[in-house]
DNA sequence: GTTAAGCTGTGATAGGTTTCACAATGTGAT
DNA sequence: ATCACATTGTGAAACCTATCACAGCTTAAC
């Protein structure tokens, strides 16, 4: 299983867009198409569904329906998985508002926030809880996930306490490193650094836009 | 100049710790603690900045003051960079609060917005003008970096406009990979892709948090 | 002054990811 | 049937990136 963390993003990209070439009515895909969309080499998608041990023919590509149902079986979860969003304010009823288009696997069921007026306010259809009842709730309801978005300030405390309730795994846009333990998974949105890479390589590389620039 | 994405993307983080380590008052820091805060190891953060030609002292490590000058020197422009922010949806507007607390040398100083209702509206103390009139406002104020937050659908016809008027480095949001030319940088922030992603790693992987999970 | 301790700077090394290159294979035309 | 072609599957090579390990300093203590 050569799973790393590279090859899951690429995954998951991959998958949104075989959903939508089967939407748009393709049934075989070849590496090169799809390569094209996702911004890769034909080379890498093989390689990464080769590792998820999908076959294709030489004369067809690969079957869009076979690899949508292999990614699934190896990226989702047997059941939903519930979310917590900590941290309801602007950015973080953007991302609730974002998320709750439909995403089958992974839904946001619990809001949390220390400010007391949105206590117990439903946003996007979303029950906002006080912050200091997270670990109950989340307890509760098995959450296991957490999308965190509190200032920079707040962050390293509410990511202690989401940890001691059992959460694994955090996707972290507050713009701070967070220290975690062993066995609970970080995924960093740091915009303002994104930005300032973005200015940093738009002034500098006339080339490197993506893999294959072309 | 070792000056991989990788390595920029620290260096932004380290000079956000360094500046919180000046202000509380630390004149020196050693390589393993700016690595424990910044999430990587000391032998890393001394590779990082010896890239940048900083020396360090055996005993008192670097000099905070020292190391932010030349950070500086090395990652912005030397003026005042505008960007543009292409979408005031509930995400853009997000992005324009959260990018509007004081970042010197990158400032939103334009939005974009195809809905009549938001143009010539003023949304955090920035103009919204109308989609169409992006590529004369882009070129006139000489804007060269863009926040992309359309939906999938309308990214890359976004994308291309932009590139058009002359933008050379993009911020994207929407959950499409985009084409764009070569001399054209752009970094996803693809976040249904990332919460998968944290969603797969949470799941497995009883380690892997941070490098150092310690 | 000598010794011990701890850190920096860096060549060498290990580890991981992407690309290359090509044999194997299935397809359609002749 | 046979041939030409486009694509897959994959060992090997190239390329990065991060880590190791240690020489060289600088300071503090005795």
């Amino acid at each position: 299983m050569p799973t790393s963390e590279r090859t899951i993003g690429r995954l998951s990209v991959y998958r949104r867009l075989l959903r939508q070439a089967a939407a748009e009515g393709h049934e075989n895909v070849y590496s090169h198409e799809l390569g094209k969309r996702a911004g890769a080499t034909a080379c890498q998608v093989r390689r990464d569904l080769m590792g998820l041990g999908c076959a294709g023919s030489p004369s067809r590509g690969y079957k869009v329906q076979a690899l949508l149902e292999r990614i699934d079986l190896f990226l989702d979860a047997p059941d939903v998985e519930p979310v917590a969003l900590v941290g309801v304010g602007n950015l973080g009823r953007a991302i609730l508002s974002f998320f709750q288009r439909r995403r089958p696997k992974l839904e946001i069921t619990a809001a949390f926030d220390s400010d007391p007026w949105k206590v117990d306010r439903v946003v996007q259809g979303v029950r906002c809880h006080a912050l200091a009842d997270a670990e109950r709730v989340v307890r509760e309801q098995g959450i296991t996930l957490a999308v965190l978005t509190v200032p920079a300030g707040a962050a390293q405390e509410v990511a202690d306490m989401l940890v001691a309730a059992g959460i694994k795994g955090i996707l972290n846009f507050a713009p701070a490193p967070l220290r975690v333990p062993l066995g609970v998974f970080v995924e960093d949105m740091d915009l303002a650094m994104s930005l300032e890479k973005v200015a940093y390589f738009a002034r500098r590389r006339g080339g490197g836009s993506r893999k294959g620039g072309k």
